[in-house]
DNA sequence: GTCTATAAGCCGATAGAC
DNA sequence: GTCTATCGGCTTATAGAC
């Protein structure tokens, strides 16, 4: 196998399994089973975990990225916008009730630990601050727009953390019909 | 030392242990070296670390029950209890920006490890989630008070989850006035 | 690029002396 | 009740054959 096709089977894996079972939980073993790679020839393509966690996160940020110019060119308003990023609790529901937020547990988790990397986490968090304060700035409220955008960001850690707590889609719903009102009061 | 008293202090060492640095992160040898015990001596408190971990949730239990009592005797109107609720987020400002909510993380932790414990973990949330509903109740909210409660439980983790990431107290009391603002709607 | 073998250390947990 | 000594297993990481 080419040294790039593995080493990008070999993020997937991690990426996943960070998500689905915490970064400290994962071991090494863990990703080379997944991707059918013996435990010695890892070193081959990644020196340490944390060289693993770098990559997994770079892949976040980029693929993050990727979906926040779909989401522009797919919805034409920013309040369309916004509201794209408050469904992605139900968009991702199912993810989220299991797993929790991929961005919300990575943070708390690597915060926790006091690891290195955890600012290069909090760049995901940061992604989309920075997107949900420009749509708000497009919609006129440019001096306000970073506490909106903090304010859209809580909403969906507070339902993601519940979600994953209780598993109940109805609350869920309930909390998205919630925030299209209040974001109803801030459309143009 | 007595019995009791070594268990005490076991149950208090690993508690903020865990808080601080999470479940899975802290070892025996934390635990017992915060105390003054040998790894040796630790088993004769406790057969496991789920059974420290058991003791830890009840220990939250009980504190939790006794800190909703209190806020009932000094708060005599239900918005007043409730907005003592909702303050917690700066009264418990420092400790939240370091280490996240001690019961969503832990919660988090415990759902993202499938650990049979993550039952009990829940009860925590329980115990506020049927608090605040009483509350709704009593203010006349009855068939929307679960509903409520959730609301509000989801605005504390959602706050949570940001102050630890980004460490900004400014955020976290304009998150409150707006809750402040949101709940004087709901006041008799 | 991939493998096996293995190091060095920490983990939860146990046995048995005192 | 507290200690030391120790077990078996898992962890990250390395060495070296192919």
């Amino acid at each position: 196998m080419s040294g790039a096709a593995t080493r990008e089977q070999i993020v997937d894996a991690a990426d996943r399994l960070f998500y689905h079972r915490g970064y400290e939980h994962t071991s090494f073993a863990d990703i080379a089973a997944a991707v059918g790679l013996s435990r010695g020839n890892f070193y081959y393509h990644f020196k340490s975990k944390d060289a693993i966690l770098d990559a997994v996160i770079e892949a976040r940020l980029a693929g993050t990225r990727h979906m926040l110019e779909q989401w522009e060119s797919q919805q034409p308003t920013p309040d369309g916008r916004i509201l794209q990023f408050v469904e992605i609790v139900l968009t991702n529901g199912t993810d989220i009730q299991q797993y929790g937020c991929p961005v919300g547990t990575l943070n708390t988790e690597l915060a926790k630990l006091g690891h290195t990397l955890h600012g290069q986490a909090r760049g995901l968090f940061t992604l989309f601050r920075d997107w949900l304060r420009e749509q708000f700035t497009l919609l006129g409220y440019g001096e306000q727009a970073d506490d909106l955008a903090m304010h859209v960001l809580a909403f969906s850690q507070g339902v993601a953390v519940l979600s994953h707590t209780f598993r109940d889609e109805e609350f869920v719903r309930r909390e998205v019909d919630r925030m299209r009102d209040w974001l109803s009061t801030y459309r143009k």
